[in-house]
DNA sequence: ATGTAC
C-alpha cells in the first residue's frame, strides 16, 4: 500500500481514508520522531485497524508507535457499540501490562550503592524475574485462584496481600466485574502459577529518585518529594494473558470466517462485540485483567516486605503507599463525548482528566497520574492528561517505544555498551547478555515520545524519575549481578 | 510479551 500522509497539526498527522478503510488514522509525532523513528509498517497498521467494521472515528497511533503483531504497540482502536467488532490482537499477548508506582519516605541521599545492592537482593529474593518463573506463594494463591481472577480484591486483602487502601489508587480499582475462568482454556489455568512474578522483555523493578518536580501542585497531591526514593513495578499477567490471547487469536480467526469478516491480517482477527466468542473473549480477557492487577498487587506486598526486612522496620513506616496503578494492554468500555465505545488500547494508556468521574476522588482535581517509563537506565516521567486527551478517547503513550526488533538488537549490541550506559545503576537480574534487547539504544528518546504529547498540551509533566538500582528478567540462564 | 512447538 501507498500510503498518503499528511500534517494536520503541531506534532499530528493524519492518514485520509483510502483503499478499504472505513475512517482515517492519526499519529502524534513530533519533527523529530517523524523524521527518524517513523516505519511504514506501523502505519499499515493502523490502516489495517481503520479498514475493520464499527471502527470509530479514526485509528490512532501515539509517538511511541512501533509495529506489533496486528495493531502496533502504541495503538488506540476504538470501536462502536453495540455494533463494532471486539479484537484479541488488538489488545495484545500481555493482557493488561502495566505499570504501578510506590512512593517512600526515604531520602534517596541516605543510600550509598551497597545499600541499593541490599535492598535489591531482597526484592529480587521475594520476587521471581525471567521468563517461564513460578510463584513463590503458590501454595497460597494456588488454592484461591479462582477467587483471585473472578473477585479480585477482597480475597487480596484477606490473606494479607493488601492494604484496605491500595485499590483505591488502582485503575478501574484493580477489577473487571465479567471475568469468567470457565471461559479460559486449561492450558492458560495452568500458566497461572506466575501470578506474583515479574517476567522478561520489558518488565522491571526499578528503584528512583523523584529527581525533578514540574507541577508543584500536583506533586504534592501524588506525594511525590524531590529527592525520595520511588519504586516502579512494570509488569502484566504473564504466561495467563499470553495464552488467552493466544487461544482467542485463533477462535476469532476462525469464527470472523462465520460472521463473514474480511481480515485485514491475522493478527487483527475479531468477532462482534455481542458474539458468543466476543463475549467469551472480553470474560476471559477480564480475568486476565484481574490477574495482572493481583500480580502488581502481590509484588507490591513482596516489595513493602523486602523495605521492612533491609529498613528493619514496619513497612508502614516507610509510607510504600500506591501512588497509582495503569494498564497499557487492554479493552475497556468507555464513555466518550456521551458515546459508548470500547476502546482497544495497546501501549497505550487510560488518562482521565482534571474532574472526570473515573478518577479516583483523592485525584478528581488533577486527573490520576500516568506513568511513561523510559527504558533501562534512562528517566520516566509522572504526567496527568488536560481535558485535550478526550481527542486521543483518553489515551497518551506508555513508554519510549522500541526502534528495533528484539533480534536486531541482541545483533547490534554488546554486554560492553550495555554496562556503559547503565554506570552507576545497580542492576541485578539476568546476565548483561540475556536482556540486550533491553539496552537504551534498542528504544527511543524518551524526553522526545513525552514532549510530543507536552507540546499539544494533551499531558502535562508532574515530575520526572531519575533510575538508580533495577531487578530484571530475561531468556533464562543463570543469575548475575552488576 | 511468551515454558520462541502439536
Amino acid at each position: 500500500m501507498f500510503l498518503q500522509i499528511e500534517k494536520c497539526g503541531l506534532n499530528c498527522y493524519r492518514i485520509p481514508r483510502q483503499g478499504e478503510m472505513k475512517v482515517e488514522a492519526r499519529v502524534y509525532l513530533n519533527e523529530f520522531l517523524y523524521e527518524n523513528y517513523l516505519e511504514e509498517e506501523s502505519l499499515e497498521q493502523l490502516c489495517d485497524a481503520a479498514s475493520l467494521p464499527g471502527v470509530y472515528r479514526y485509528v490512532i497511533g501515539m509517538p511511541d508507535i512501533h509495529s506489533g503483531y496486528g495493531l502496533p504497540i502504541g495503538g488506540v482502536m476504538a470501536m462502536e457499540v453495540p455494533d463494532g467488532l471486539i479484537s484479541a490482537g488488538a489488545v495484545g499477548m500481555d493482557i493488561n501490562c502495566g505499570v504501578r508506582l510506590l512512593r517512600t519516605n526515604i531520602g534517596v541521599q541516605d543510600l550509598d550503592k551497597k545499600d541499593l545492592e541490599k535492598l535489591l537482593r531482597e526484592i529480587a529474593a521475594r520476587v521471581p524475574t525471567g521468563i517461564g518463573k513460578t510463584s513463590k506463594h503458590q501454595a497460597d494463591l494456588g488454592r484461591h485462584f479462582a477467587e483471585i481472577v473472578e473477585s479480585g480484591f477482597p480475597v487480596l486483602l484477606e490473606l494479607g496481600y493488601a492494604r484496605p487502601e491500595d485499590r483505591r489508587f488502582v485503575e478501574e480499582e484493580g477489577f473487571f466485574p465479567g471475568a469468567n475462568l470457565s471461559k479460559v482454556s486449561n492450558k492458560a489455568r495452568k500458566r497461572g502459577n506466575q501470578l506474583s512474578t515479574i517476567g522478561g522483555g520489558n518488565h522491571f523493578i526499578e528503584l528512583g529518585e523523584v529527581a525533578e518536580i514540574f507541577d508543584r501542585e500536583n506533586a504534592a497531591l501524588f506525594g511525590l518529594t524531590r529527592g525520595s526514593l520511588s519504586v516502579l513495578i512494570h509488569t502484566g499477567s504473564r504466561g495467563f494473558g499470553h495464552q488467552i490471547c493466544v487461544d482467542y487469536s485463533s477462535i476469532m480467526e476462525k469464527s470472523a470466517k462465520r460472521y463473514g469478516l474480511k481480515l485485514p491480517s491475522r493478527g487483527l482477527a475479531a468477532v462482534p462485540i455481542e458474539s458468543p466468542e466476543g463475549k467469551d473473549y472480553f470474560a476471559a480477557m477480564s480475568a486476565a485483567i484481574n490477574f495482572a492487577f493481583a500480580n502488581r498487587q502481590i509484588i507490591t506486598h513482596d516489595v513493602r516486605e523486602a523495605f521492612g526486612a533491609y529498613f528493619d522496620c514496619r513497612d508502614t513506616e516507610l509510607d510504600l503507599g500506591v501512588v497509582y496503578d495503569v494498564a497499557h494492554n487492554i479493552a475497556k468500555f468507555e464513555e466518550v463525548e456521551g458515546r459508548e465505545l470500547l476502546i482497544h488500547r495497546k501501549g497505550a494508556t487510560r488518562a482521565l482528566p482534571p474532574q472526570h468521574r473515573g478518577n479516583p476522588s483523592a485525584y478528581r482535581s488533577s486527573g490520576h497520574p500516568v506513568f511513561i517509563p523510559g527504558s533501562m537506565g534512562t528517566s520516566s516521567y509522572i504526567i496527568v492528561a488536560t481535558p485535550k486527551v478526550v481527542e486521543t478517547f483518553y489515551s497518551v503513550n506508555h513508554g519510549a517505544g522500541r526502534v528495533m526488533s528484539r533480534r536486531e538488537a541482541r545483533r547490534q549490541f554488546d554486554v560492553e555498551m550495555l554496562r556503559e550506559q547503565l554506570g552507576p545503576i545497580v542492576f541485578y537480574g539476568d546476565r548483561e547478555r540475556n536482556i540486550l534487547d533491553e539496552a537504551p539504544q534498542a528504544y527511543k528518546d524518551i524526553d522526545a515520545v513525552v514532549d510530543t504529547l507536552a507540546e499539544i498540551g494533551i499531558i502535562k509533566k508532574v515530575a520526572r524519575l531519575s533510575p538508580l538500582a533495577v531487578v530484571k528478567g530475561g531468556k533464562g540462564g543463570r543469575r548475575g549481578r552488576r
